[in-house]
Order: structure tokens, then C-alpha cells, then sequence
RNA sequence: GUGAAUGUAGCUCAGUUGGUUAGAGCGCCAGAUUGUGGUUCUGGAAGUCGCCGGUUCGACCCCGGUCUUUCACCCCA
């Protein structure tokens, strides 16, 4: 009977009406919270040119962007493309030849990608309608991003980002307002989480100070894994990309400062970054930011950790993190400052700073920790059961009556076999059944089920109304 | 991208040292019960044993490939 299952590709999922209902308690806390600090909602389109996405997030960001093939016949449009690889082909080639023809051909027949992230639509975004915005501009976002990665536990090819930005503004107000925007949103939906701040200019300055200064990336990507792998494999990996002994010593000296809280490390920083301006600037500026949090009252705790790197390779000033406590996850939200990220797009001078809260995997802790208010995964609250003609047209206007009154309310459309619309009520988790049969219809009541309860009682519609409605 | 494991009914899983007709629980559908669901009882439907190929008289089982999911790397939300 069945041919080919049918089913979704590698790394995405379907979610239920079940699913959506907590999502959607994601998304609506997120959205609610966003808008009362005054960020505007913006969407951007799936597809970019890959002109647009290619060369801003790293080399293994490329390699893990989707791409669209044009539509068309598109041998035509570099035959020379095809041709060498066909002549290529016809002898014995080397890798690395065919590779250099297939990303050829690749070029050519792709000129659009799939998104894989936010900010950098956003950045080319704010590039294109820089005369209509008014800076500083605070938007907010959410929209899927798509990664041709390896899905793994917490890691998907089709995911769900949740982008807070202001850009044009130099202020660490703003990065004090995102952390406490974290701190509230994760606040509502009762994740006990913890709030790991770094400062760019801080590892440059550490770079400096070893001795080391081009090689803040390679010692940036090795140190994100710190707490991961711990100091050993770091310093291998370290060796490995090329750095001198001695400034491998005197960066183990700096990183490894765990035990101490957030205003030992600055002092400490101070000192052993004295000679480096930039350094010292990011040692300020974390400072600063603390001491608006102490203002702000943010509960969450807010912990400087300078093996925080983050991979991505724009940002400029303070970099943040985010990470479940009670449950094993990776971070589910993270951003940072980013100074020159427009510049990319030739509009430089505009400073921005952001976050983004990882849906899914928001989705996914709260899941296991099973957390969600009631009233956020409930769907119809009332059904009314259905009789038969007569019934039916006295029960519409009831119905239209209650949702008008913001009551979710259905009439079951056909007068089946009672089981099974009782069924229908007990599968869809909906709380109340109204009877409106003979009986109730000569005397103008409506007989009201509790599905939990079993009991029942005879009411009128506007007790009803003002039962369901509190 | 590298290494490893996994795949049997809608779901969770048994099973066969290679042998005729592949099982259970849950779920689903119908009836017992024409104004009462979640309990109970009775009956029923549902599987090219992930897909393709090979070995064999014979493959769900063995071998190769491929896809899916998962784990460890890599990277990341």
C-alpha cells in the first residue's frame, strides 16, 4: 500500500500542533520581552546572494552554506567551466585540480544561499536602507537559519534564531540592556542559567602582551575549548598552529585565573595588561558593564570567562554566552559587539552589538525540564458537542458568543456518534465539553462538562463565558 | 569532513546459529454502549524486516554500497 516512506531531510524535523504550542511560548516570551525595551521586529529574505554571505564566517562557515542552484540550463552560462573539468577527467587528476574545477562550477551555476545566520543579513540590511533607519536602531528577529553541518544531539540543519540588535550606538547601555534581556527572558521561562562575558580587546591585549599579536584567531579558536579539553590539548593544539613555547607559558599564566571572581580578574588583567592600550580598554570596559548590572539588578549571574572566544570572527568588543545550568547543552544564546560589521558592506563606522537566543535548543532544554505554564500549551477550551441540525444552529451563535468573549471554543462539525466526539475532546486535552441538547435548549442552559473532573453541570452562557474567561 | 554504532507495524521493542505463514505491548479502527471521553471486554486493519546490489537451492539474518538516526572528533545555536 505504501510506497517510498516519505520523509523530511537530514537535520530537519516536523513539529506537532504539541510542539508548536511550546515554541511558540518561546517565541511569544522572547517577542513580548524584546518589544518592551523598544526593538522592532524585522524579517529578511532566506535566500542571499552568496556574494552576500561567502567570506564572513570563516572558511568552515562557507563550507557549511547552502546553496541554490540557478534555475536554467546552466551549462551555457560557463561552458569553458564544463569543458575543463571534462578534459580534466579524461586524464588522471590531482585532488586538488578537481576541486579547484568543481568549486568553478559551483560558482557558477550558484549564486544564492540560504541564510546562516541573522546578523549578517541584518548587517546588509542596514547597509541597504541606511537613509530610511534611524540610528541607533534596535530590531529584533526571528527567522530560520540553515547549516549544512553534521546534525548532531542539540544541533540542527534547520534552526530557529531569535536575533536582539542595535546598531549605531557606541554605549555599553546597550550590552548591560542585553544581558538584561537574558536575564529576563530566561527568568520567565524558569531556565536557571549562567551569563559568560569576555571582552575582545582583552584576548588582543593577552596576544600582545605573549608576544604573539597576529595570532589572536588561532589562539582564540584554541582557547574556546579550554573548558572542554582542558589546558593539556590546548597547549598541544597551540604548538600545533605554530606558537612559541614561551608565549604558550605565559598565556597559560593569564587564561588560568578561574578561581578568581569577576573583580580579582579585572584587577589582575589591569596589571598584567599595563602596556597594552587595547587591552586596557577592554579591561574598562568590562568594568563598566558590571557595574551597570549592579545598577540593574539582573539576577542571573553574570561570570568573566576569558576562554570565551566564541568562532566567529567579527566581533569587537564584548562577547557573550550563555548556558544552561541544570541541563547538559550547549550555549543557547550567544553574541557580542561587532564594530565593523556594515563596513563589510561598505558602510564602515557603524558599531553594533547582539544577541541571539538558539530556539531549538531553548526548545530542547526546556523540554527536559518540562517547565512550560499551563495556559501556554492550551488549545480549545470548550467543545460543544454535536447533536444534530436543530442543535447545530442553536449552538453557532453560542459559540461565535464565547469567542468573542477571547474564549478558544468548537463545535464539532457533524453529529457523530458521541464516543467519539467525547474522544475528540479527550485527545485534544480540551478541558470542557458543552451538551446543548432538548432538554437544555427549552430551558436556555448549556450542561457543562469537566473532562478532568467528570462532573457536571447545568449553567447559562453567560456563566459560562465568565467560568471560562477566569 | 573523519571514526564508530544503529534501522523489524504509527510508537517502544522482541525474534530467527540462513529454511514454509515475522511477534508482543502501546496506539489506531469497529462493536459491547443511538446523551457522556479517559477504565473493561470482544473483534479488526496495519510490515516489500531502511534502500540497492552480491553470496546462496533459499537472506529479515551473511557480505558490499547507500540513506537515516545516534555517539566521539571538527565546528557551532
Amino acid at each position: 500500500m505504501s510506497i517510498a516512506k516519505p520523509s523530511v531531510p537530514r537535520g530537519t524535523r516536523d513539529f506537532s500542533p504539541e510542539k508548536m504550542k511550546k515554541r511558540n511560548f518561546i517565541f511569544d516570551t522572547l517577542r513580548e520581552i524584546f518589544k518592551k525595551y523598544g526593538y522592532e521586529q524585522i524579517e529578511t529574505p532566506a535566500m542571499e546572494n552568496l556574494s552576500t554571505l561567502l567570506g564572513k564566517y570563516g572558511e568552515e562557515g562557507d563550507k557549511l552554506l547552502f546553496r541554490i542552484v540557478n534555475s536554467g540550463n546552466f551549462v551555457n552560462e560557463d561552458l569553458d567551466a564544463f569543458v575543463n573539468l571534462s578534459k580534466l577527467l579524461s586524464k588522471s587528476p590531482e585532488e586538488d585540480e578537481l576541486n579547484t574545477a568543481s568549486n568553478r562550477i559551483v560558482n557558477t551555476i550558484c549564486e544564492k544561499g540560504l541564510r546562516y545566520d541573522l546578523t549578517v543579513p541584518f548587517a546588509r540590511y542596514v547597509v541597504q536602507n541606511r537613509n530610511e533607519i534611524t540610528f541607533p536602531f534596535k530590531r529584533f528577529q526571528i527567522q530560520p537559519v540553515w547549516r549544512a553541518d553534521r546534525p548532531a544531539k542539540g544541533r540542527y540543519r534547520e534552526f530557529y534564531q531569535c536575533d536582539v540588535d542595535v546598531v549605531g550606538s557606541d554605549s555599553l547601555l546597550n550590552e548591560a540592556e542585553l544581558i538584561q534581556i537574558i536575564d529576563e527572558a530566561f527568568g520567565k521561562m524558569q531556565v536557571n542559567t549562567v551569563v559568560k562575558v569576555n571582552n575582545r580587546k582583552i584576548l588582543t591585549g593577552i596576544a600582545d602582551y605573549i608576544g604573539e599579536p597576529e595570532r589572536i584567531v588561532d589562539i582564540t579558536i584554541a582557547i574556546d575549548k579550554l573548558e572542554k579539553v582542558g589546558w593539556e590539548r590546548v597547549q598541544e593544539e597551540l604548538f600545533e598552529r605554530g606558537l612559541a613555547e614561551e608565549a604558550v607559558k605565559e598565556l597559560k599564566s593569564i587564561v588560568q585565573v578561574v578561581e578568581m571572581n569577576n573583580i580579582e580578574k579585572l584587577d589582575f588583567l589591569e596589571k598584567v595588561l599595563f602596556a597594552s592600550e587595547v587591552g586596557l580598554a577592554g579591561v574598562k570596559e568590562l568594568r563598566t558593564l558590571l557595574g551597570y548590572l549592579e545598577l540593574l539588578n539582573v539576577k542571573t549571574a553574570v561570570e568573566i570567562d576569558l576562554t570565551l572566544a566564541r568562532g566567529l570572527n567579527y566581533y569587537t568588543g564584548a562577547i557573550f554566552e550563555v548556558k544552561a545550568l541544570d541541563v547538559e547543552m550547549g550555549s543557547i544564546c550567544g553574541g557580542g559587539r561587532y564594530d565593523n560589521l556594515t563596513g563589510i558592506f561598505g558602510m564602515p563606522g557603524v558599531s553594533g552589538v547582539g544577541i541571539s537566543f538558539g530556539a531549538d535548543r531553548i526548545f530542547d532544554v526546556l523540554n527536559q525540564l518540562d517547565k512550560y505554564p499551563q495556559d501556554s500549551t492550551q488549545g480549545t477550551q470548550v467543545l460543544f458537542i454535536n447533536f444534530g441540525e436543530n442543535e447545530e444552529k442553536y449552538c453557532l451563535p453560542l459559540v461565535s458568543k464565547i469567542r468573542a468573549a477571547g474564549i478558544n471554543a468548537e463545535l464539532f462539525p457533524g453529529s457523530v456518534k458521541m464516543k467519539k466526539q467525547m474522544a475528540y475532546a479527550d485527545a485534544k486535552k480540551i478541558p470542557y465539553v458543552a451538551l446543548v441538547g432538548d432538554n437544555e435548549m427549552q430551558q436556555n442552559v448549556i450542561s457543562l462538562k469537566n473532562m478532568q473532573s467528570g462532573e457536571q453541570t447545568t449553567i447559562t452562557l453567560e456563566e459560562l463565558i465568565s467560568k471560562l474567561k477566569g
